[in-house]
DNA sequence: CGCAGGACATTGTCCAGTCAATGCGAGCAA
DNA sequence: TTGCTCGCATTGACTGGACAATGTCCTGCG
């Protein structure tokens, strides 16, 4: 265990790990060597070790789980597809093949849904394009997969358009807050998708039961009516080891010469 | 400086420096307390102090910088838009606009170009829908903005179709690898984007200069002729410190009932 | 047989220290 | 003024230890 290479010894530790995981040595959901394992391996300190492990944790290669060891993280995604809410159905055979390998088939799905009458943070008020002390209403929901909290979804409406509908009900609303709103006027036409990617806040790690080492995206949808007048915005936030994003384009007849 | 409370002291530590850095005591750019008196501050080892510290780099709040201090981070995403590529204008006025305020304008952009031939990754293999020994192109860029790398882009073709092309050139092709691609005959009308979200290896943080905390996303686009023939994979990755990635989207006629 | 309790292996937290690496600025030299 | 050197503050790497927390598993009792 050469240490005058360059390399400090505790990334040589995580790159050799890393090497392991990559080849399939460690398989996922496999062991790894315990910390006095590598200690003596090594011949260096445990703090070193660990410096190195916590590398693997913070890339997220490698779950710590007391007191049994370290584990290689397994990853298995599931398909969001924001284009879904104006389309059902995708309208490409590659996109309908995609999806349909990457589905939910046989998993319990669930949520809870909360609803408060709030002011707008920041940027939801400038994306509302809302006055000083108009209110929103929000919609915040946590869906679950097989016992797993999976996303965090929370909906924004400007309280004059939905004040006595049924979007300030906490229930499920089978037909869609979508179809809610549409029937009150304000049928949207037209989205803006932003994706945000970084690591979670400790409040969103904490109700999306994150590991050190996940990110998330932070997906912001705003929903426009034909006039160009916003109103919903929708903020997700996907943790990264669970979820792909996709999307389908199409070129345009008009857009043809590039 | 309670520590009976709950929380282990390290978290106690990080948690104080975060809610500074969230209510504006700490602006972006200022200078964190050092080690030292952070270590003189609440009591405790230096070793509990880094710890906390570590904590707050790998969320990416924090960058160390030896040996003058660690420092809040700094933010200023720019738009990464997949669909430019099938439509060089936005064709809503919001997105017009979101494109505006956060545009490149001013700064000084540079790509590195080189062209390789290869047998290709098995993600990649299968999204063009190769058999086993076929050979593809690459094209991998590295861009950058500012002197600083900002994303790399590699873009897979099936070599049979670019053959004694300029795809096999490393040159900047002005108007494009898909406009060469459509003069041979694989004109792409359609396109499947999948993101996903997770940390950077370390020899893409080596290559993106990526700090700890630094996640990616992680873009792979699939091209498709009129046919349904994949004919490009563009695989990008992106640094969540300096990017938004945003999409338009129309509902359309035929889909009214949702 | 079933269950309670305890031993054990393993990671988590924390301490007190040493020496190395490095960017910056003060101060000196040309 | 300009340029160079060197000291210094600060983070990086590492040691070797102690005790806490917590699943797992085995033992033994009822």
């Amino acid at each position: 265990m050469n240490r005058v290479g360059r390399a400090p010894m505790y990334q040589q530790i995580a790159e050799a790990l890393r090497q392991q995981i990559a080849d399939g040595t460690l398989a996922a959901g496999a062991q790894l060597p315990t910390e006095a394992e590598l200690t003596d391996l090594y011949e260096v300190g445990r703090g070193t070790v660990r410096q190195g492990l916590t590398l693997l944790v913070n890339e997220g290669l490698v779950v710590p789980t007391r007191p049994r060891g370290y584990f290689v993280r397994k990853r298995e995604p599931m398909v969001f597809r924001p284009q879904a809410e104006f389309r059902k159905r995708p309208y490409s055979v590659e996109m309908d093949a995609f999806v349909t390998e990457h589905s939910a088939d046989g998993r319990s799905p669930r949520q809870m849904i909360e609803v408060a009458i709030m002011e707008p943070p920041q940027d939801i008020a400038k994306r509302l394009q809302l006055e000083d002390g108009q209110l929103v209403a929000v919609r915040r929901r946590i869906r679950w997969l097989d016992g797993e909290p999976f996303n965090l979804n929370d909906s924004y409406f400007p309280l004059d358009l939905v004040s006595e509908s049924e979007i300030l009900r906490p229930d499920d609303i089978s037909r869609g807050a979508n179809e809610v709103l549409a029937e009150l006027g304000y049928r949207q036409v037209r989205a803006l998708d932003e994706l945000y990617v970084r690591m979670p806040t400790p409040d969103e790690a904490r109700r999306l039961e994150l590991g050190a080492g996940t990110p998330v995206a932070y997906h912001i949808c705003t929903g426009y009516t034909e006039n160009g007048q916003p109103v919903r915005v929708a903020v997700t936030v996907l943790p990264g080891d669970r979820h792909v994003i996709t999307y389908e384009r199409k070129r345009e007849a008009s857009e043809d010469a590039q």
